[in-house]
DNA sequence: TTCTGATTCAACCATGTAGTTGAATATCGG
DNA sequence: CCGATATTCAACTACATGGTTGAATCAGAA
């Protein structure tokens, strides 16, 4: 598990910290938003949305273009497409399906040579 | 996409939004380690990483038990595994598998009966 | 008990983040 | 031009975060 971009992904999960910044990338999953559409349901003033919408673009995560006055946001998956990958690292975890995973993991372990459980006394 | 405990997602995030966390969960993967051990690498004082670790902790990514004086710490995938879930549902869009998305925003889109792109001209 | 090791706690400082309000910018339409 | 609409910017406040150092806690060993 290289991270190429350790500060994209920063930003990323960052971006995705925030509950109303994750109800905007949902609607934007519903086709494309204005900054207005976006903010209306947040609970703050529109300055303070704008920022959140901001934050995802500084991640990377949505793409903005500006017709007239009035600007449309659209999802950018690639950098989600990045955390997820991240993610995805440790689904054996989760699903049990650790066999290739513990290959991988005995090889570091060897490295190392330790023993992080089996000799405690 | 329902977020069943908006505030849990938020913390899983944020703890990932630090490459330096995100190395203490990549060192995890290959097995237990004390708090030593996830320090060390880590260009900062012990009660600096300590800290890391503790947000790890109330992220519930991690868990902990004291054997004697040292503090072993373990994966605790659970919170990983909702993460990726909640990206997973944006798969459609860097896969380019939009089908099934499609259907189910449509949905959406004729509910809140808008049109955010096919109508601008 | 005393020394050492592992970890946390407390106090502190600098910076980042999230919200506010009010002014600024830019566009549309009469 | 003027007024309304869409969005951002600037200044400010409050709180969270990430780092520091030094003291405190707690377990093991002599």
């Amino acid at each position: 598990m290289v991270e190429s971009e350790p500060a994209a992904l920063d930003s990323v999960f960052r971006a995705l910290g925030d509950a109303t910044r994750r109800r905007m990338l949902q609607d934007l999953a519903a086709g494309e938003r204005t900054v207005g559409d976006l903010a209306a349901p947040a609970a703050m003033s529109l300055a303070a949305a704008s920022r959140h919408i901001q934050a995802l673009g500084r991640a990377g995560l949505i793409h903005r273009e500006v017709r007239g006055r009035t600007h449309w946001c659209r999802l950018a998956p690639g950098p989600l497409a990045s955390a997820h990958r991240w993610l995805a690292f440790y689904e054996g975890f989760w699903t049990g399906r650790l066999d290739v995973l513990e290959r991988l993991l005995r090889e570091e372990e060897a490295m190392r040579n330790r023993t992080p459980k089996g000799d405690e006394g």
